[in-house]
DNA sequence: GGCTACCTGTTT
DNA sequence: AACAGGTAGCCG
């Protein structure tokens, strides 16, 4: 009997397909071969081995890479999300595999060292080559006549005389190893506590998961970093992945990892060069990088021996996943470690609701850190209410904010003014006929940017320029803006204090991630008196001279109807208080609000989180939503609207009967219109004991549409509406 | 007939 | 996803 391989390709194929191995050929699961495949030949994995019954003429595998296969639990990752995500396997191989050149060896330069044997002819120009020999560290040809100011003959000709010796390193070099053993920071009596028993959890081996649960400023850092530590003595070998939301991976978080453990930590996002991304990828997939730090993506770094995973932040929304692939990276973290037998610790100033509930139902360990390092408190949060104190029209801040303000500035402290939107404004009508200003193809309201003169819409990033006559009516100069936008709030901040250093803060910055980090450096160092900031001022920043905080308006986001909304803005508004009084001054946070009896603000004055947490699992567990229940939504899009209702119909009677499920719609999603395609949208309730995943593979495969109707499924979707 | 655009079905 | 094979429509 042969042996036969069956061969995952990085393809929206079914399954894995079956070829015959060439003589002489050894292969191994998780090896990379290329296979011919219809009229090519396509790369793809090894995923099992068997034997050949002979059924049907098999091809033969065409080429065996020589580079290190993926991983056995890798593999196994594969075929579990791919399942759990309603995709095919090899859409999720794709995204394992992203980086076509990871497979070929490392590029190598030829570097140069002395042989200690003295060229038989010395000449001055050989002589200041070995002089400058000395001072250089595995240097090239080039390098080397460049410091001893020759030419690069003369190194060819010592090389040949013996005097050097040239040897191939490669372009790709590895991480440093890091030092579990370097101490930390002194950790308080709470902190030490935590860490022990995290640090218990990962010395006992296999899958486990705690909830690191602390306040905003409990020092949460420092106490997974003694996790990692543990990880890394534990084994040799062992791996660590650390997932932060893609905008908390700032330099000082980096540092921070580099102090602790004394070597850099391989990085992972989606902005990496390509030749980093090449490293990071090799370096992971042979086991050498041991600490990894990455945004989602990094979920599918291909692993050898992972020992632990870390989620901070855990409950950030931005941890979904929301087009190609779709998945939540904290589920699949969780879902990871347990294939390898890994620890995970979730950490968050404000959990998500589905941990607190897994923590206090036994399936998490629950690690409280209820209070802040050293003598710094939480800050006081008040409410301003708004009923009262409502600013003139065309103002947004209120009289109570702008003298806390004042005296924060006089103390010479800083101001972080929260507001959730981009923009100037997030509308722009018409005075003399009303008409709204709407992007073309999905009928959302354009938002104002003064500072580009632009109108954006920020779904889909189409934009035009602000125009100066109405385009339903053709009045001139007729243009109005509604409501605040952060720059219209710095602009109203500016009028209050006008010599106050006053920058903005929002996810469309000019210049991307080095401005972000350049505009967090100043504000850490207290350059900026009142910081302006939507979502993205929230996160997980220490700024140590930030003592008041003012959130223009506490109740957006409380309306929509969307049942996820309550513990979205009171998670918000905690880890925005939080930012105030880190070090040893107090901070304060001032909501401003029209409803302060609302249960998610009065729990956040109240800090009594419990209370707010229990009323939102009752009303959660009473419409078995998650995490009582499950959820899925089934996307249908198409080039008309017509089409995509008559598709969706389609797909809604292809749904197979079963107990326990309920399905809704199909209805117009929030965003009808994306891009020119129409949408409609089912939502699937399961309850628990169902398998949601099983009943949803066997309605995609009873769905037929031609590929101009799109079907996507989306397991667990963040948002319910 | 020659060309293109748009389908549909296949890949072990 | 990538590709091959088919077919309808069009051309001076």
């Amino acid at each position: 009997m042969k042996v036969c391989a069956s061969i995952l390709f990085p393809l929206p194929l079914p399954e894995a397909f079956d070829y015959a191995v060439p003589e002489g050929m050894d292969l191994s699961i998780g090896d990379h071969v290329v296979a011919p495949l219809g009229s090519r030949a396509a790369r793809g994995v090894v995923w099992d081995l068997k034997q050949d019954d002979g059924k049907r003429a098999l091809k033969m595998v065409a080429q065996r890479y020589d580079a290190a296969g993926l991983s056995h639990t890798t593999v196994r990752f594969v075929d579990w999300a791919a399942r759990y995500l309603v995709q095919s396997p090899g859409m999720v191989l794709r995204t394992i595999l992203r980086g076509e050149d990871s497979l070929m060896p490392s590029p190598t330069d030829t570097v140069y060292r002395l042989t200690g044997r003295p060229p038989a002819r010395m000449t001055p120009a050989r002589e200041k080559v070995l002089d400058a020999m000395s001072a250089l560290e595995a240097p090239t040809a080039a390098e080397i006549a460049r410091e001893a100011g020759v030419s690069s003959g003369v190194v060819k000709g010592l090389v040949e005389a013996g005097a050097l010796e040239g040897f191939d390193l490669p372009k790709d070099p590895p991480f440093p190893d890091p030092d579990p053993e370097r101490p930390g920071l002194d950790l308080s009596e709470l902190q030490a506590g935590a860490a022990d028993t995290l640090k218990r959890l990962v010395r006992a081996g296999g899958f486990q998961c705690a909830l690191l649960d602390g306040v905003t400023g409990s020092g949460k850092t420092e106490v997974y970093f003694e996790a990692i530590a543990e990880a890394l003595k534990s084994a040799a070998n062992g791996q660590v992945l650390v997932l932060l939301p893609e905008i908390a991976l700032t330099q000082s978080i980096l540092k921070r990892f580099t102090d602790r453990f004394g070597a850099d930590p391989a990085v992972w996002h989606s902005g990496l060069p390509p030749k980093e991304r090449r490293r990071v990828w090799r370096e992971i997939n042979e086991g050498r990088a041991r600490i990894v730090i990455g945004a989602r993506s990094s979920v599918f770094l291909p692993f050898r021996n992972l020992r632990l995973a870390v989620v901070d932040e855990e409950h950030d929304p931005t941890y979904k996943q929301s087009d190609g692939l779709i998945y939540q990276a904290r589920d699949l973290a969780v879902a990871r470690a347990k294939i390898d037998g890994a620890a995970v610790v979730l950490a968050s100033a404000t959990p998500s609701l589905e941990s607190l509930v897994n923590a206090r139902s036994g399936r998490y360990v629950h690690v409280p850190l209820p209070s802040r390092v050293g003598t710094a408190v939480l800050p006081r949060i008040e409410t301003i209410d708004l009923r009262q104190h409502a600013p003139p029209s065309g103002r947004w801040l209120s009289d109570p904010l702008v003298a806390a303000m004042k005296d924060t500035l006089a103390a010479g402290e800083q101001v972080l003014l929260f507001l959730n939107r981009r923009g100037y404004a997030p509308l722009v009508l018409c005075r003399d006929c009303g008409h709204r200003m709407t992007a073309p193809d999905t009928q959302t309201m354009l938002v104002e940017h003064r500072f580009t003169g632009m109108l954006v819409c920020h779904l889909t990033g189409f934009s035009m320029p602000k125009p100066d006559v109405c385009p339903n009516c053709g009045a001139r100069d007729s243009l109005t803006s509604v409501g605040p936008g952060v720059e219209r709030i710095a602009e109203e901040a500016a009028a209050h204090f006008p010599g106050a250093k006053i920058e903005l803060f929002s996810s469309d910055m000019a210049g991307g991630a080095e401005a972000v980090r350049q505009l967090v450096d100043r504000m850490e160092r207290g350059e900026i008196d009142i910081l302006v900031g939507t979502q993205i001022a929230a996160k997980g920043h220490n700024f140590p001279h930030l003592t008041l905080v003012g959130v223009v308006d506490a109740d957006l986001g409380l309306a929509g109807g969307d049942p996820r909304a309550g513990e979205r803005t009171y998670q918000t508004l905690v880890q925005v208080a939080g930012r105030a009084g880190r070090a040893d001054k107090p901070g304060r946070a001032l909501l401003q609000t029209h409803d302060p009896e609302h249960e998610a603000i009065a729990a956040l004055v109240a800090g009594d989180r419990d209370a707010f947490l229990d009323v939102e699992r009752a009303s959660r567990e009473m419409l078995q939503l998650p995490p009582y229940g499950r959820l899925a939504s089934v996307m249908i899009s198409a080039q008309s609207e017509d089409r995509a209702e008559r598709a969706a119909a389609e797909v809604a009677r292809c749904a197979p009967n079963a107990d326990g499920i309920t399905i809704w719609g199909p209805a117009e999603p929030r965003y009808g219109v994306i891009r020119g395609r129409w949408r409609r949208r089912l939502l699937v309730r399961a309850e628990r004991s169902v398998d949601l995943s099983a009943y949803l593979g066997a309605w995609r495969a009873r769905v037929k549409q031609p590929p101009s109707v799109r079907v996507t499924f989306d397991v667990e979707p963040y948002s319910f509406v």
